[in-house]
DNA sequence: GATGAATGAGTTTTCATTCAT
DNA sequence: TATGAATGAAAACTCATTCAT
């Protein structure tokens, strides 16, 4: 068993071998869960691919779903460092929003197993009640930072009224559904597919006459 | 086992009783993938709600592979009855668009086990060799039937130049979050939501100037 | 997995075959745990003594703890319908403990793994919390039915004074370290021990005077 | 490894920091067997109970069966250090039977893990043929002890016939009965029960005339 | 002396599937 | 047609033990 705890309650610093090892466990799961799916993604295969025994995966996460909350983790904060400070860097509202959709899509072209992954387990784990651990609590930052982005284009002037909140649930939508057609069609287009896509929300926000009649 | 084909080597025709059986098992199925999650739905658990045992599941489906595929035909021609009609009643390309978004909303509300046990077996079933059995195949239908409709609105001038590849996915991807997105919050106003995403599509899709920058 | 109940609500009767694979099933546990002990009792153990598959132990029993519980309840019926029978015919107070005893250890006698295997499980089986499933509870009614023996001959006159609870602890205890002891050193003469021990306890609680000094 | 022998074939007097570490470790044990159980009570959680890891258990103990003995015989020897000198303080045999009982019960009150640790191991472990390694053997010097009591005081007339080693036995069941009843009702008063067991058997064994009938 | 790391056997349980009746 | 029964593989997890440092 990993010492988790020492008895004098202090948060035990990971030794770097331990951390190398986690490491190591987490790219293959990553790649497991890419591959096989999240139905198919056992500890048995994940410790194959890593080349180690089962045995060792318990002894550094306390079980299959500490394992999967790491991957969350590891994923999420390798996509957000990479894609944050690309879109910080831009000046106005549409360019950000535009930048956003060109990272992810420069992410994924370079990672393609790494956001597969986070989406298999982002969708299927579920905690001891059944409910999925990550509903939508786990977009929910990622809407609010949309949603604020809007706010303030909106009052600049810059874009048009609507409801922000809407609008962050599509556009996040379709980032996730152009990644998961690229996966399915990996010979599609990327980057033609994420500048249309910023096109057409450019012309989805942009303030300007309209004759709305749906 | 079930006779699949007789020696005369005709395609059987299956009985009414037949017919009841897997009409029922199909629905308890329904039940059990959106309440637990493709993962947790066992044969055991779809066979206890329907009130019968295993076997008879195995005697009507070869398996449980041929059980989820009859599930997704089934709750796909469920929805297609109930919003093609909707769709093909109105007349213009922005009023079909908007048609859609509220249809599938409509059934969704009325429906709301079917779509959520879809989704669970679209995105997790997968074929002998490990690959997806609907990858994006099984939305090739609906991205072409919508991209049929740009063209037609394109070459009318009631819409804008644009990718319609791109636009069909990014109109079905939103179309999807609204869904989840209500599951994930049922006091959200779905209603609300599909006018609000119908609007956003008319912005992004009708001609006019305008100067994208993004 | 085994149809625990209908959708009916009614108690599933077990079907004949079922109670003998059951039976079947609790005396191959019985063995097991007699002879090799509580924390080497495996279920493969008690299947592979059984000639069946570990599933079919999965299918009759809803686990281990059920097939533990239903091993307790099985022993302690067989011995009380072998006992009790045999003591309620007995006149005095007296010759009904001595009976009891008696009856015990020809049970034992007959049935020597039985025993064991209760008490292995008895001493051994914690619920959820870590608390024994048969604390003292099992032994609740024995020491009850003990007491009211006692409290019988107080009452007549043919017992002297003494607290009834401490009595019925020890008089069970004087019966269970027989039994063990017999188990220890199969050649002791068991029946001579059973004679002796229902004399050692007359002595102690029949009515005379005395000098207590201790 | 520990050098268990040196290679002059001394045997190795352990050093006072070993000394040291074997002891928590045991009283480690002792509280870990004794709150979870035999079954439950691993290597791990004796470790972290101690604040030490694993592998230092390994490094002072041969095994964990080896772990268990020393257990043992720690255990009882304090046990032994508490009662004897209170026992043979006494002058009757009556007097040294109700003082064991009353020592063990104080000894038990004062150490309530000690007891239960050593009743854990002693039921359950096993040899490597799976025959209990502390049969009734362990008990063996505890009934000669007594049985000389009592053979005393059968010779001295201040004792009635009766065979010793059932009554050695049954007295020994009554003091381990009392220490587990006492466990499972913690509110009981063990006090009261040592006096009234002590009398109990003062009623079994001391000479008077008696006709017994059962 | 002590530790962290790793192993591999063994545990219970779940499950899709098969089959005789 | 339907069922109860059985199977055997695979799952997650636990554990005593070993070993290099």
């Amino acid at each position: 068993m990993r010492p988790e705890s020492s008895t004098t309650g202090q948060i035990r610093r990971p030794s770097l071998i331990e951390e190398v090892r986690r490491r190591q466990i987490l790219e293959s799961a990553v790649t497991v869960f890419a591959e096989l799916g999240y139905a198919k993604a056992s500890l048995a295969r994940i410790a194959e691919r890593a080349g180690i025994s089962k045995g060792v995966i318990s002894y550094h996460f306390a079980g299959k779903d500490e394992l999967m909350e790491r991957l969350v983790e590891h994923v999420y904060a390798e996509i957000t460092e990479f894609v944050v400070p690309r879109v910080t860097a831009e000046e106005t509202v549409l360019r950000r929003i535009g930048e956003r959709i060109r990272a992810v899509a420069d992410y994924v072209r370079t990672n393609p197993a790494e956001l597969r992954a986070l989406t298999e387990v982002l969708h299927n784990l579920l905690d001891e009640n059944g409910r999925p651990v990550y509903g939508d609590q786990f977009n929910e930052s990622i809407y609010q930072g949309l949603e604020a982005e809007f706010r303030t284009g909106q009052a600049s002037g810059e874009l048009r009224p609507f409801d922000t909140r809407v609008m962050a649930v599509t556009v996040q939508a379709g980032i996730d559904a152009m990644i998961a057609y690229w996966h399915s069609y990996p010979e599609h287009d990327l980057s033609a597919h994420a500048d249309e896509l910023a096109d057409l929300i450019t012309h989805a926000i942009t303030a300007r006459p309209t004759t709305s009649e749906v």
